[in-house]
DNA sequence: AATTATACTTACCAAAAAGAGAGTATGGAA
DNA sequence: TTCCATACTCTCTTTTTGGTAAGTATAATT
């Protein structure tokens, strides 16, 4: 009566335990939405200081943009740099890293773009559905 | 001396700012690992029961299992089967919805299992730099 | 001499999320 | 008769996250 999930989730991709915790560990740390915007932005223009992510950011906090920005860093997704001048300039783009998620993003982007009018239908249905009861 | 960030940003994509505000909300809706991991898992097992997906979804709480599994209903993404039996039976699938949100992230999974190593590289190095200092 | 600009950091408080554990319903098996 | 199985829900507590506001450094500007 056991089901055949878990045989199916061995089997096909040939994978060991470890490594598959890593990679969900790494999709923890990049499924994010300030992650995903911020990639987003970086991408459209090369190079960003600080100031203009968190104005292109609408509704982010500075603290958590610099939060995020730094977590960006220490996983290489962006390359921070800082100029020693008064007052203080920092300069951000995308690493090689960086970039190839932003193309692994570009199709959760598009579906996005494509699906969001169906998903406020999904959820006005639901609502519906729910009230009925 | 303002930058041409907001420009591009305007220009590049003939998109109004309501419907970027419900993309981006789309987006901060499904950009979440343990939603990237029950797609996976209903990707490749067609139809799940609630244990299983537990069973799967390894460190996923009973709790917050349930609440993102009512998220995903909600928002279309699965569809959710009641059997009026004792015990209880409960089966999950993927709407068309999910399945190409599943399609989305494919490129997502592959970029994770292609960089993980690289992205524990680049943490190593960011510490070994803060160590340095 | 006071003000401005930038990219933060720190401290404090509030809110949200998550974990743990108990409870529920009930047919069928032991 | 007791126990089990399943898919929850509910409550309580702890942890995590997030917002807000203030502080910092200093050259250039007014």
């Amino acid at each position: 009566m056991e089901s055949s999930l878990r045989k199916e989730l061995r089997d096909l991709p040939p994978s060991d335990p470890a490594v598959e915790r890593l990679v969900e560990e790494t999709i923890g740390r990049v499924a994010d939405k300030w992650i995903m915007l911020l990639i987003e932005i970086l991408t459209e223009n090369e190079c960003c200081r600080f100031g203009e992510l968190a104005r292109a950011c609408t509704g982010i906090s500075q603290k958590v943009l610099t939060q995020t920005l730094r977590a960006m860093e220490r996983d290489g997704l962006v390359t921070r740099t800082v100029y020693p001048v008064v007052p203080p300039k920092v300069e951000y783009r995308l690493s090689d890293l960086g970039l190839g998620l932003s193309k692994a993003f570009c199709g959760v982007w598009l579906w996005a773009e494509a699906n969001f009018i169906a998903i406020e239908q999904a959820r006005k249905d639901y609502a519906e559905r729910q009230n009925q009861k």
